[in-house]
DNA sequence: TGAGATATGTCAACAACGCTGACGTAAAAA
DNA sequence: TTTTTACGTCAGCGTTGTTGACATATCTCA
């Protein structure tokens, strides 16, 4: 052999780098979201449709400002796929009714109908994985990517998992 | 209200989508990859860069076609960020020995501080989150997230987050 | 009522990073 | 010696993120 047998350089001071963890989640996460794709391939639709039709369809009345502190990404890049989303009809829109200048999100019938469809083929991916462990399982998989999450975005996070968004709380 | 107090509409028939494990996969591995993107900003480099030094450093004298094995991208998406790593003097390359159509990628010395830089920011994270929890965690993390694999993908991910890559073996 | 803040839309340009298709070269293998 | 393999490269394109600037409708407050 030309090259000598170890494999990693001595990792120097500090902790040793979780390896097995960091790419574990890098494998893991995508084919998570390659699930989707393949569907939403079809729709000529990507994964920014998916996650606006997903988090609309999870909190019906959504607002554009309320989409975008969840989502994190400039109303531009939002505007583009949400325009889209609308013109195929699977997401509309009416006017807020306390404050008329909001625009309130929903999906149509069909939005629904695929959010929940792509839901399932990653909620299949998640119970393929908890399957044969103990019942516990999976609340010890849910605190595991809680506290992967930066502690100040906690509260609001559990806020929108458990269905109570932060915009409609204010 | 306009709208009724149920945020959710019957999921209909078939299994209940497990929307809370579905929405912090996605916010945790925002936040995992977050952590490394804000350093890699200052050497103009984003997370794709990432990905090839970290799996070269990580193997010493991976190919070409090991790595696109890897990343599962095409040759042309990998020589960009190649080309610019290997210019900037991250990594280097060395021709194969046995082969010598091959090229060995090596992480450079400063090369291999950035990866470490960047795997050490990430473990930090994985260690917050394990922390003050059984020490069999870290295990059951490990178990949920190759699990969230696909299983046809297991013993390649195994050999490879183990240290053993398949393109070495064969 | 009138000024200013707020919610949203839009135009333009750009960057990162995927993709396909086509073609070239050097070295190994048959 | 022919074919296959490993890799590089040119060209073009799509998705999805960015910044900056500006327009409009509506709400709020003095």
């Amino acid at each position: 052999m030309s090259e000598p047998t170890r494999l990693h350089r001595d990792p120097g001071p500090g902790e040793v780098p979780a390896y097995e963890l960091i790419e574990l989640f890098f494998f893991a996460y995508r084919d998570f979201v390659g699930d989707p794709d393949r569907i939403l391939a079809d729709y000529g639709f990507g994964r920014a449709h998916h996650r606006v039709l997903h988090f609309v369809d999870r909190h019906p009345g959504l607002t554009i400002a309320g989409l975008l502190d969840i989502l994190r990404i400039t109303k531009q890049s939002l505007n583009r796929v949400l325009k889209e989303l609308i013109e195929t009809g699977f997401v509309e829109v009416r006017p807020g009714t306390e404050d008329r200048r909001q625009r309130l999100l929903f999906t149509t019938e069909p939005g629904h109908e695929l959010a929940l469809r792509l839901a399932r083929l990653q909620t299949r991916r998640v119970q393929r994985a908890l399957e044969g462990v103990p019942p516990d399982a999976r609340d010890a998989a849910s605190r595991f990517l809680l506290a992967m999450i930066d502690p100040s975005e906690h509260s609001a996070v559990l806020d929108l998992v458990s269905g109570r968004p932060r915009e409609a709380a204010q």
